[in-house]
This record gives structure tokens, C-alpha cells and sequence, in this order.
DNA sequence: CACCCACATGCACACGTGTGCATTGGTCGG
DNA sequence: CCGACCAATGCACACGTGTGCATGTGGGTG
């Protein structure tokens, strides 16, 4: 029993007015003369006052409140998409919604029902599995995040990193430093940036005359957790090193750091015997041995973007989406091709 | 311009009854005959209602979301805490509403207030700083994770590690192994936390008859970023490695990995030529070289049952204080002492 | 036939805030 | 001196939902 806290209407009683010169006080109207607005407003400082703004949001229909929806928290990508909407967010006055579907198709459609049931003013999904039908109220602002699926609607917005161009990126790095056998290690429960990443890098290998087919490999598992990745890097890896692989690109850096224990296991070195690049350049990548050459995907800005696309949607104004060019960083994980030492069986 | 979505009122029209009884019919109250239930709910997915929680939240006066105050949401553990909260949330029917200060004193108001005039029925705060004397609404449920502060008030609950116990723990593996200095790396940013590790080291060195004083160094910043963490750990080392410290004990596993870095520039070897504990068990512990031996802190855990909490205090049930018992994980970061082999400086 | 009761439904208010319109009191100009 | 205009404030409604109470209707019983 909370005791219901105190409404204009106690500031009007005290102050002996109305509750509507109240909120125009309060509100700085110009309607009220100078003194009585001081007035309230002192009486309502030493009340305690603080809006309500469940009933502002039903008196004017906007929450003031947006819905950020995400695969899972634990993911440090994720957390840094999270904390660059929260910081954007803030300033602006409004509320963050936070909700995780562990790529469960349910659970999705409940968080989202939620959120409608709530009426957030917009949402901001980053979330890889495909977008429900039934959206949002249509004219209710969207914006995904790293999920720019063909533009299908016009109402919905994106803001991603060029997926494609960054697995391009990384394997004409592995290409200039002379390796030919390069594998590439992805996982299926982000099938759609799976997919582009790994085009990227089939593009690259095609175009310096080499074949791909035979150096993919998809983990199918379906969970979407780092942990997850890491043991897809981890069981992958054997297969494509004793293909005779000398360079690996991976779909992020857990995985990566998944094919660090499995060198670790198979008594490879990195980048002696093994380079292999990373995405994403999470915090983990500077601090595991030897750091990781990596393509830096900056989670906190695409999240500070996609809320700054959300409030200027919600202000009408024009927007156009965003896509953010990687950059490869070369760290210690990547070495040239060792020369023709060919002991390991 | 949502173009406002439909009401009970509209649901009414259609039905050719009032909205009372559109109201208590999708409640499932009794008093409507079966019969009218039933058509005015075919009615209300016809026409795609969704309840105006809204509405709800003004008229009864809860809202069904809590409030959750984090210092930061890139920090891993954090990030599991927030995970455990959220988990444990939805099937509640509640919704998280999240907000970070960055250890900044007026930034932790501000949000306060916003939680406070969004009118939260619950507050669950993770943040280190000292909790503000004008809480919420006395009566509001309060949980504060790892801030168990002397229970000054009656009103506030509190979910958190064993910290003296788990640092206690730590110290004496490493005594275990034949350690004799020891030294502590701890943060400022973390006082409260900070001050409890720190002496459960203490008391494990007083109790072996060993000095302590001289070997505890805590970095001043007080910004509350895992990278500030993994600089402290890197920037306070060398003294102590040169003070001849064979064992460290830090404040979390961040300060580890700068440890880590630390060794790596000295051309220390771990644990042949210093031992490492961890505290968190964060999962970039499993995931460096040597993995880290650590005290594991189960975040997801402490962040649903400080949920757990929250929903019984909303029913006002009688809850208890949780303290959670660290557990020591011991990995490959930690050997026996090396044996006269001083040959280092 | 009258009365009572159960059942089903509508009326009206409450929750807290914002705002269009009406009302009041005062001042100024003609 | 009277009308007009402006400044300041109150009235009343709206937002969407839930619920106490009143209302109405039908059936059964005395």
C-alpha cells in the first residue's frame, strides 16, 4: 500500500485554487500571473510533488517510453547496443523498455505484446529473428538494428554495419598476408548477418581466384548465446585445420575465442600456425592472448543512432538509414603464411 | 500520429453494450452471461484490442513494472544481473524499465525521479554509490543488490555475495599453495564491495600471522567501467611484483585480466611466476589464458531472486535478507609457490 | 397476483493530468 | 459613464479502464 502520493489536486487544495491552474503553473503557462505560479510552485516543492506520468501519458497519448528489444542481455555486443540507446535516451526524457526473447518466436510475440499493451511511443529492435508480421501499430516508429531486411515497409528503419563489406575486409587481410587455404566458421542463429558475413567472405575468395565451398561451416545450433558460440568456434575448428586451413574468419569474436581453445587443444599456436580474424571487436577480444585482429562493429553508437532515428521519427522528421563501414584492426592474432614447414600432418 | 488505437468503448459500440460490460467480459467476470462473453471477446480480436495498460496502471494504482538502476550495462556481470532480472520478471507480468548512472551522483537522482513519477512499484538497484536518503516512496519495495549497507531502514532488502567470505576464501587457497605475500588489487570506484574484499584478504593474512598493510593497493578512479578496471589491475601490478609478491588477490575479474596484461609486459609467467585470483567469474575468465582461477558470483542467479524478492514484498509477504555463499573456482591461474628460484630482481 | 430473488447489464464515478471555453474582475478608451 | 478588451482563473471534459451501486427483467413461490 504505496498511500497514494500527492496530486495537483492536494497542491490546490492547499493552495486555494483549482487543479487546472495548477498544472498550468506548474507548467509555466503564461496564463497564470507571476506570483501565484511561484506560489504553487513552492507549495508543490515543499509537498513532495512529483508528476504523475502514467496519467500525462494518458492525458496526451505518448509514453514518453520506448521499447528496446534484444536476444539476449549477456551478449556484450548487445549490452553495448543497450547502453549507447539508454545514454541517448536519457537526455531526450525517455524511458527505456527492456526485454530479451532468447530467439524464442513466443516469447518475442509476448514482449512485443507488452510493449503495445504499454504504448511505447517507438521501438528499437536487435533482434535477428525475422520480423513479425503484424508490426507495431503502423506509424509507430521502428528501427532495427543490424536487421535491414530488404526494406520491405516503408515504416520501418534500420541501422547496421555493412556485414558484407567487413568479412571482405577481413579476408583480403588474411589474402594480403599470403595465406590461400581460408576457412570461414558462422553460426545459424543469426542466419541473417551469418549469411551476409559469409558472402563477404566467398566474394573475396572468389575474387582472388579461390575456392570457398569447401571451408564453410555453419554451427546449427539455434541458441543464441555467447557461450553458444564459443563451443560452435570450438568444435568447428578441427575439421577445417586438418582440411589444411592457415587462416580462419569467424562470424564473431566469441567464436573466435572459441577456435582459441580448440588451437589451445590441438596444439596449434596463434598466429604461428593459425591466423584468424574476429567481428564485432567486443571488449574480450583486447584481452585474451594473442589479442584480436578483428572487425570493429561499435555497438554503443548503432545504439545511440537508432535512438536518435527514433526521436527524430517521432518529430516527423525525414530520416534515412543507416549504415555504418567497418574497420578491420589489426592486433596479434593474424601473422604471415608460414613458409612451406609443412610437419603438421 | 499512432492514429489511436481502439478501446473498450469502441469494442462497445460494436457490440451494442456498454463498456462496463465489455470491461468485466474480457475479465471474465461472472456477472456477464456466458453467452456475451463470449461474442464480445470474438469481437475484440476481430477488431485486434490490445488493453491500455496505461489506462490500467492510473486506475489501479500499479503499474506492473520495476524500476532497475544499474552503475553501468557494458560490465559483464552487471549484464548477467540484468539478464536474471529480466528472466525472472516477464513470466511476473511485469516489465524492466532500466536506467545506468555512471556512478554520478546527480545522473542516479535524475533517474530516480523518472522512476519515481513513472510511478514503479518496485526498485531493485545495483549501483554502488551511497543509496540516496529520500528514497522512494516509503513502502515502495526496495531490493538493493551487493549494496547490503547496515540496514539502516527496515524497508530496504538487500540480495547479495559474501564478499569478506569470498575474498577470505581466495587468500587462503593461495596461503594453501605455500603463498606468503600476498597482495590485494582493489577499485575505489566499488567502495562499499571494495572495502569488504579487502578485508576478508585481511583477515585471512592476520590469521596466518602475515602483514597485509603493505601490500593492498586500490586505484583512485572512480569511474565504473570494466576498462577502468582492467587498467587498474594492469597500472597497480609492477609495485607489487616488485615488492616481490608471488600471489594477488583482486577485486573482480577485470582487474585480473589487467593483471594479466601487466605480466605479459613484465614477462611474468602465470601462475609459474605469480598466482591470480579472480572474484565474479565473469565469462571472459573461462575464456583468457590461463583461465582464471576466481570466485564465482552466480549474477544471473542474484538478479532473479532479487525479482523473487520484489514480487513477494509487492505481495506483501514477509522475505529475508539473501546472502549468497561464494563458491572458489580453482582454474589454471593458480600454483604453488615457485620454489628459492629468486633469480628475479 | 404480488413479492422476492437471482441474474444480467448500465450509470456514474474514480484514477491524475491537460486544455478549450466560459467567467470574472479590472482597466482603459471613447 | 459605459462598453470593450485583457488578464487571470475556474468549469468541464477528455484520455481508457475498473467497479460499486442502481436498474431492469424474468421466473419462481406463497
Amino acid at each position: 500500500m504505496p498511500g497514494r502520493s500527492i496530486s495537483i489536486h492536494d497542491i490546490a487544495e492547499a493552495a486555494g485554487v483549482s487543479h487546472s491552474t495548477v498544472s498550468r503553473a506548474l507548467r509555466n503557462s503564461p496564463l497564470i500571473s507571476q506570483d501565484v505560479r511561484d506560489n504553487i510552485r513552492a507549495i508543490a516543492t515543499r509537498m513532495g510533488y512529483v508528476p504523475n506520468l502514467v496519467a500525462q501519458s494518458l492525458q496526451g497519448s505518448r509514453t514518453r517510453s520506448i521499447g528496446v528489444l534484444v536476444t539476449t542481455i549477456s551478449d556484450p555486443f548487445f549490452a553495448d547496443v543497450i547502453g549507447g540507446i539508454e545514454q541517448a535516451a536519457r537526455p531526450a526524457g525517455y524511458s527505456v523498455l527492456l526485454a530479451a526473447t532468447h530467439n524464442d518466436q513466443e516469447e518475442e510475440a509476448r514482449c512485443l505484446d507488452s510493449f503495445r499493451a504499454r504504448r511505447v511511443d517507438g521501438l528499437i529492435i536487435s533482434s535477428s529473428s525475422s520480423i513479425p508480421a503484424p508490426l507495431a501499430a503502423p506509424g509507430m516508429p521502428l528501427v532495427l538494428i543490424n536487421n535491414h531486411s530488404e526494406r520491405r515497409s516503408d515504416a520501418l528503419h534500420s541501422v547496421s554495419i555493412d556485414d558484407r563489406a567487413g568479412a571482405l575486409q577481413a579476408t583480403q587481410h588474411l589474402l594480403a598476408l599470403g595465406h590461400r587455404k581460408i576457412g570461414y566458421i558462422g553460426v545459424a542463429s543469426r542466419v541473417a548477418s551469418n549469411d551476409r558475413r559469409r558472402r563477404g567472405y566467398e566474394e573475396a575468395m572468389a575474387a582472388a581466384g579461390l575456392d570457398s565451398a569447401a571451408h564453410v561451416r555453419v554451427s546449427a545450433s539455434m541458441t543464441a548465446d555467447p557461450e553458444a558460440d564459443v563451443i560452435a568456434g570450438r568444435r568447428l575448428l578441427p575439421e577445417l585445420a586438418a582440411r589444411g586451413c592457415t587462416g580462419i574468419v569467424c562470424y564473431n569474436d566469441m567464436v573466435a575465442v572459441g577456435v582459441f581453445m580448440a588451437c589451445r587443444e590441438l596444439e596449434l599456436r596463434v598466429p604461428e600456425d593459425l591466423s584468424v580474424v574476429g567481428f564485432d571487436d567486443v571488449a574480450i577480444s583486447r584481452y585474451i592472448t594473442p589479442q584480436l585482429t578483428t572487425v570493429r562493429q561499435p555497438g554503443a553508437e548503432l545504439g545511440r543512432i537508432a535512438m536518435q532515428m527514433t526521436l527524430a521519427l517521432l518529430d516527423n522528421k525525414p530520416v534515412s538509414d543507416f549504415l555504418a563501414q567497418p574497420l578491420l584492426l589489426v592486433r596479434d592474432s593474424t601473422s604471415p603464411v608460414p613458409s612451406p614447414n609443412r610437419d603438421k600432418r
